[in-house]
DNA sequence: AAGTGGTCTAGACCACCGC
DNA sequence: CGGTGGTCTAGACCACTTG
């Protein structure tokens, strides 16, 4: 129904079949355009969709050619913890463990700048069973608000998201053995893996949080998919 | 300098930095026009950009309003594991193990049918270590060309990505322990952790392959960001 | 100099949906 | 009914890059 979606459909079909091959110039826009019953603009936004997959390059005076792909891309999605139990039919529970305002460490001051920051541990239950251990730093330069807070009900990323609603993050996702302090608190045995997502978040280039999150191998994995095609 | 950028970049300040609050109407998109003196579409496709970062909901007769973010959406490349290594100037050398035409086990006759298909193990190595065990069956009912390649020199993902070079993927995200197998593979001793992706990879619909690839946990990290913000 | 992309304007038409 | 968004057209101007 929406053309320039239309023309978009068209074009990946081009390409991921084979119709246009790697390298090779496709018509320019005016004859797109002419092809599908359309203006250029029109045309041009289908393309640019194409330059936003990686699948196409465009040069002015040149054309736009079919890219050698180098890298796959794959977007996948984070849910507060409790939605993402929740919405599987799980019950969910929240338990502090520790709240404390004090001096980081090394790599967490590297972000956070030579100061004290609070220090939150807490538990994420899944069916009654440790689901993710939650081991954050909150930079108080950028959320004083965060020392009035107890965490006793609420957890804090929750508390966070609606603190600092909109932030930039980066995440780190690795596989570990658990160390001892860890493994009682997930109640699995010394060296079993797990999966940890590491997160850095951002509010206008300022650091806000640095999050480490722990969950039992054999009860996490991340799904993506695809972007662009 | 380019308009709908620079009221994208602007709206969004506004948003991340709490001047329009969450649930609030903005205003309409005339108004934004005059404000930014220019014409209505060009606001239009900047609101868009917004829409497509999951950070507005646009409704006809009603507006725009901040939305309640809910997920986090982070993206990750995967580049050919060659590459990768290389880019990090460290050797990379390829070996491999088996290579065969079988009946497939259950979940790949799943998504393959119930017909013979190629297995093959290979293993990726970083600086003459182990780094990547790759786990694989090849669809020959759609790519039967694949039939007539030995995969000594050239791994089959590298083959893959020349014979189907654009296909939709999907990304299963894990960590557990090695098995026995496994870990005499990556010279790591049984039990260690591993950090697994699994994928499967469709072309217009039809399931080309399905692959699974184990690194040694202490060696693998997948570093992404959040798209929108 | 000329052909290609990239963007913007001005105006239009329509769909949706609350009133 | 009328106000909001969503898209498209027709035309324009400019930037870039090759010849």
């Amino acid at each position: 129904m929406i053309k320039y979606m239309e023309i978009h459909a068209e074009l990946l079909r081009r390409i991921s079949s084979g119709v246009w091959v790697i390298g090779e110039l496709i018509p320019n826009e005016i004859v797109l355009a002419e092809e599908f019953s359309c203006t250029r603009p029109t045309v041009s936004r289908a393309l640019g969709m194409l330059v936003d997959a990686g699948l196409i390059e465009r040069k002015k005076r040149v054309g736009s050619r079919v890219m050698q792909r180098a890298t796959r891309a794959a977007v996948f999605k984070i849910a507060i913890v409790r939605n993402e139990i929740t919405a599987r039919g799980n019950s969910y529970a929240y338990l502090l463990l520790e709240r404390k305002i004090m001096h980081p460490p090394a790599h967490v001051r590297a972000a956070f700048g030579d100061q004290d920051a609070l220090y939150v541990k807490a538990l994420h239950f899944e069916n009654n069973m440790p689901y993710q251990l939650e081991d954050r730093w909150i930079n108080l330069a950028m959320v004083p608000q965060a020392s009035a807070q107890d965490f006793q009900i609420q957890s804090p990323n929750e508390w966070l998201l609606n603190a600092i609603p909109y932030s930039r993050a980066e995440h780190v996702l690795r596989a570990a053995k658990v160390n001892q302090k860890q493994a009682e608190n997930l109640q699995l045995a010394v060296g079993e893996p797990v999966f940890i997502i590491e997160r850095k978040t951002w509010q206008e280039e300022k650091p806000v949080t640095i999050v480490t999150l722990l969950h039992p191998a054999h009860k996490f994995r991340i799904v993506t998919q695809d972007v662009g095609m």
